[in-house]
DNA sequence: AGATTTTCAGATGAAACGTAGGAAATTTACACT
DNA sequence: TGTAAATTTCCTACGTTTCATCTGAAAATCTAG
């Protein structure tokens, strides 16, 4: 009788994919999001006729809803345009995934772009990004009759001065004839538009909406409405509830929230238990600060992190506030880290770029200070989250290691 | 006692130098005509 | 031919601690009456 290789593995999971975060519960219903919906709607309204939208600038927490409320509210008016015989067309481009003007105007590009209408191709690269913008200009115009933009997480890049001034004037400059555009900008910080210049902050910053933090009520409502990825009876008493509790205290992370809620079905599995008990929640919980950190490293390039697991390495075996990481150490634990695996390294003023840049990501923390007389200056860096938990996120990204 | 010298702490100033970060050059990778 | 982006090469200016010098006042010593 030849052996059942599944049949001994259980789980406590029905549907997995409904804990997902990007997994949609009920269309119709978004959970303690109706008043910022209808703001949106009422900014976006005027798209329905055919006529410009608003623009809009969307702020919150991380894993307030915004991105699904976004993404939800603007499927919701292509459908009521197209009911009125206007196309519109959906862009949606995050931003902490492309990292220069000229790719997310290539995103945004073959978004809204249909060959077959327009006539217009949309190559890779190879094009200047003035090239870019008139093919896109061109694209849009063909191709529907107002085109929205998502720019998620807009904060976090590192060229939106420039791509918001554009976008946003494209209306003013003539550069579209017969369609209109609206932008709406995601970010997670309120100050951001501090940094912008002030006509781009006038062109864009018509409507605010800002998302405030979930309540613990309302994370538990979340959290109860995808008890279904789960089997019946799966789930103890109360861990809904202590889930939510956990994650409305550090901001109200809905994102979080149903992390914390998989991992937990995970770890049930793991230990083939027949249910989710209580205390699978801390390790749950841990593991969804790691993926926090994961989610962010990997999307960098392969030499970043490896200079981020130098830093997190020298951080993890020492008392950072008496003996301060360098540089200049981090580059040599660097240099031996890619001797090991045969890779030629990248030279020390390129390295100092990439610990700029996982400053702006917010990986770590840099300050220069002067050393001394004959010792030189010397920039201090340290990192945001644990350290252990950094370079396990880095072991996960490079598996191999 | 009054004048002069010594002492010493604290103020002031310059020196020292690795590296941060700007600028330019080079490389890479692709499209267009 | 063109451009954008990634990376390297080159180079200067920065900043802070340390070392040395300066300052001023108190303590110590000297001196003439």
């Amino acid at each position: 009788m030849p052996k059942d290789f599944f049949g001994g593995i259980s789980s406590v999971f029905k549907n997995k994919d409904m804990v997902q975060i990007d997994y949609v519960v009920d269309e119709d219903r978004i959970i303690g999001r109706d008043e910022e919906l209808e703001s949106l709607a009422q900014s976006l309204y005027p798209a329905t006729n055919g006529s410009k939208p608003s623009n809009c600038l969307v702020y919150g927490k991380p894993g307030t809803g915004k991105s699904l409320s976004v993404k939800f509210i603007t499927q919701k008016l292509k459908e009521k345009a197209g009911e009125n015989g206007y196309s519109v067309g959906i862009a949606y481009v995050d931003c902490s995934q492309s990292s220069s003007e000229t790719d997310a105007v290539i995103r945004i590009a073959k978004q809204l772009n249909d060959p077959d209408l327009s006539d217009v191709r949309i190559p890779d690269t190879g094009l200047s990004t003035g090239q870019f913008y008139q093919r896109a200009w061109k694209a849009m115009d063909a191709t529907h009759d107002i085109s929205l933009i998502i720019l998620d997480e807009i904060d976090k890049h590192h060229a939106y001065d420039d791509l918001l001034m554009t976008l946003s004037r494209a209306g003013e400059a003539n550069k579209l004839t017969d369609s209109s555009l609206g932008v709406i900008g995601i970010s997670n910080k309120p100050r951001f538009t501090d940094k912008l210049n002030e006509r781009t902050v006038s062109s864009l910053g018509e409507r605010r909406h800002v998302f405030p933090p979930y309540t613990a009520n309302e994370l538990k409502e979340i959290l109860e409405a995808r008890k279904d990825a789960f089997y019946d009876g799966v789930l103890e008493e109360g861990i809904t509830a202590r889930v939510a509790a956990l994650s409305a205290r550090e901001y109200g992370d809905a994102r979080k929230a149903m992390d914390i809620f998989r991992y937990a079905g995970e770890i049930a599995n793991e230990n083939q238990s027949e249910t989710v008990k209580d205390e699978f929640i801390d390790e749950a919980f841990e593991r969804a600060e790691r993926d926090e950190i994961l989610e962010i490293i990997s999307t960098l390039p392969h030499h970043s992190t490896l200079v981020i697991q130098s830093v997190a390495a020298l951080a993890a075996d020492r008392d950072t506030e008496k003996n301060p990481i360098t540089t200049t150490e981090a580059y040599n634990l660097y240099q031996r880290k890619c001797s090991i695996e045969e890779a030629s390294p990248l030279s020390e003023r390129r390295v100092r770029d990439l610990l700029e840049e996982a400053e702006f990501l917010e990986i770590i923390t840099r300050n220069t200070k002067a050393a001394g007389k004959a010792k030189g200056s010397r920039t201090i860096i340290t990192l945001v989250d644990d350290p252990e938990k950094t370079l396990e996120a880095c072991k996960l990204v490079e598996p191999n290691d």
